[in-house]
DNA sequence: ATTGAGTGTTTACAACTGTAATCATTGAAA
DNA sequence: TTTCAATGATTACAGTTGTAAACACTCAAT
């Protein structure tokens, strides 16, 4: 039963998964160069994230690193698998079709 | 901005995309062979549509037929589109990927 | 010793979801 | 005509999500 993630905490994920462990306001400064979120907000979804499993937290000092505890690569295949299973009957073709426009195709 | 439709909702949606117009009852006849919910929460579902314009109703003596007021194809672009966006920065090679198990990739 | 900036924790709060129960209306049956 | 069953409308209620404010603690600078 993989941990659900949703949208505002998976902006949060593609930091940790660019680089980790990193404290809040790191992960903060780099969210919000996409999100225009404040710290406080984006503390809050480490702290879901945290409580979830999803992050482990290391303490150096006075304040935590965060850290994935899910590799970005199982997280995308689960997402997409539960995807085209929910609205393409599993089959990966018809998704294709139905995204076969401006895209390299090769 | 086309509208969000949510996880039961959809399950609503494909029944009356196989057919339409249908009446409440008829549509969650269907439904609760997929999904076990009631009579009840169908209704409910159908209102939400309804109130989002995602279906039309037409009144038919005491009761509503519900027909979808968006295409199946159109949808399923729509959020196809949006989920490579947001996991895949729109490519779909890499989804596809992800997906290149047990499926019939010919 | 005091203060302020950084950091984690607690609380907030509305919108959306899943899942209905209850209410009200009304046509059909008795 | 009274009653019942079907049906739409209103209300409910907890969990998740987005988006934070407020609180508390503490190290570093004054």
């Amino acid at each position: 039963m993989a941990e659900r993630i949703s949208d505002a905490e998976h902006a949060v994920m593609e930091v940790l998964w660019k680089r980790a462990p990193l404290t809040a306001t790191e992960v903060a400064d780099q969210v919000v160069q996409e999100k225009d979120w404040s710290l406080q907000t984006v503390k809050t979804l480490l702290s879901r994230l945290a409580a979830k499993a999803v992050v482990g937290t290391e303490r150096d000092g006075r304040r935590f690193l965060y850290s994935p505890l899910v590799e970005r690569d199982d997280y995308l295949t689960g997402v997409s698998r539960n995807f085209v299973d929910r609205l393409f009957g599993g089959k990966v073709m018809p998704l294709v079709a139905h995204l076969a426009e401006a895209d390299e195709l090769s």
